[in-house]
DNA sequence: CGCGAGCTTGATGCCGATCAATGCATGTGG
DNA sequence: CCACATGCATTGATCGGCATCAAGCTCGCG
């Protein structure tokens, strides 16, 4: 048992700070209530995402003719899907607040998540290719997202070249990224996945502006466990032994990094 | 043992038809021969493979600008590197001839091939988000490919919204096969990945021309095996048990599928 | 003709899946 | 406000698939 650990936790349930994507919608637009599919006027020129998101580069004339296309905003409530496999692809979207989750389904039922996407993180490239959508998305908490015309975004990227390379630049950054979790499910043992995990996460909280060591996940075990290959009960035994040996403080989905340099070489460090 | 099953393999060496890509250079450009990096001028539009690779939905002007762009050719040897991680990426690849690999390398020395390439196919799209390349690729047999530099090519592409299309569907289809690679090494077991791995290279033979039964395997069982995220002995116990069920003939390097429909339904119905 | 890379096959062991029970937090209706 | 339901997480016991270790085997090639 990490009977100390547990009561530091216990006697500290709000030591782990709260890095809800609810403050990021505050601080991005404090006025924004989520309204279903409604229509607001948020520009990406003065989105406090912009330099994450498909501003990256741009001029002032080009952002603005990007937010000329970016005109609509869309709400979706935890669980719902923003869209599924088999949907006419038509539109890019742009998570502007909350935290999604992208998952392909097999015929036979089994499904995989294939990533989690935050603040500034684009989705539905998977549509381009066949002009329908391959894989589901859904929302993991009560999100909005900026809804960006595929056609029209192809059009404007025709005369900036900025937008054209920051467009082929994530998407190439969506392939690289895959063939780390290709590199993980085919050759990393489970503690290790994890650890892998963990430091992606933290790390993108923390270009965010949250903290690297507190974060609170978004997702179930399970969820995390069909992202790395894994059962939710391996998921959560692997989450114990890392409170056992003072690398995690894990409360529910609550965690601390207490010591991230273990999390780094159990991912490099094959040999142990 | 699989005493009849060999007996026949062994009385006919030569049944299995020999899908080799050198019948694809020999249609596509009788006269070339492996000069190592030649500039030999080959159009695109006069290419055999212009139904699948980036040329497909171009008019005949932008196909012959298209030829202006893609001046090089480049040859390779069997296991010669066209290029690794880290180099600087300036160009794009199209498999003209040949076979390659792609793989990622970890630090600890790990590493897992991302995909195999074959003739008509992309290769570099992992270079264009850092401006270097994150991984290798290597030839698996001699090659030839032809050199598409991209700043040019993404000029062209502004010009020409054919292009700039088929651009991104090659890299949106990218991105949803590595999806699938997800699937396969988060939910599959060893032969349901075998299978799956066969299935998918039968079809990508038989939409170039060649036999969709016959097919003649340019890599080892360990880079099978890396791919599928397995041990070359499972690949090998794999192979061995579909050839003992009848579903497949296994000589060495040189396959005949017997049962497409058993490998169906391995990859689709889990229930088994 | 013999070497060596690649492949096959067997024996054994371990990691993670599976099955099962319990615990914990949240929410809902009596 | 408590009783209960529900979804999620933890933990234990057992099992099985694949990795690992270890021989041989095959075939292409110098």
């Amino acid at each position: 048992m990490h009977s100390t650990l547990t009561a530091v936790a216990h006697a500290t349930p709000d030591a782990i700070a709260e890095p809800a994507s609810t403050a990021v919608s505050q601080r991005a637009a404090p006025v924004v209530v989520p309204i279903h599919a409604a229509a607001l006027k948020v520009a990406c020129s003065s989105c406090n995402l912009r330099e994450l998101c498909l501003p990256v580069g741009l001029s002032d004339g080009e952002l603005k003719r990007l937010d000329s296309l970016v005109e609509v905003r869309q709400s979706l409530k935890r669980g719902e899907a923003l869209y599924t496999a088999g949907q006419a692809f038509t539109s890019l979207y742009a998570v502007r607040t909350g935290f999604f989750k992208t998952r392909v389904a097999a015929e036979d039922g089994r499904d995989q998540v294939t990533g989690f996407q935050m603040a500034g993180e684009l989705l539905g490239f998977d549509g381009i290719g066949t002009e329908r959508h391959t894989c589901d998305a859904v929302a993991l908490e009560d999100s909005q997202v900026c809804v960006i015309p595929f056609g029209q975004l192809e059009s404007l990227s025709r005369q900036f070249g900025a937008l054209q390379r920051q467009l082929h630049k994530v998407m190439s950054r969506e392939i690289v990224r895959e063939h780390g979790v290709m590199l993980l499910l085919g050759s990393m043992r489970a503690e290790e996945r994890l650890a892998a995990f963990l430091l992606n996460l933290t790390q993108r909280l923390q270009a965010r502006g949250f903290s690297a060591s507190s974060l609170v996940l978004r997702m179930t075990r399970e969820e995390i466990g069909s992202y790395l290959g894994l059962k939710l009960e391996t998921v959560s035994r692997a989450f114990s032994k890392f409170q056992d040996e003072g690398v995690l403080e894990v409360k529910q989905r609550h965690l601390r990094v207490l010591d991230e340099e273990a999390l780094k070489q159990l991912v490099n460090g094959s040999t142990c």
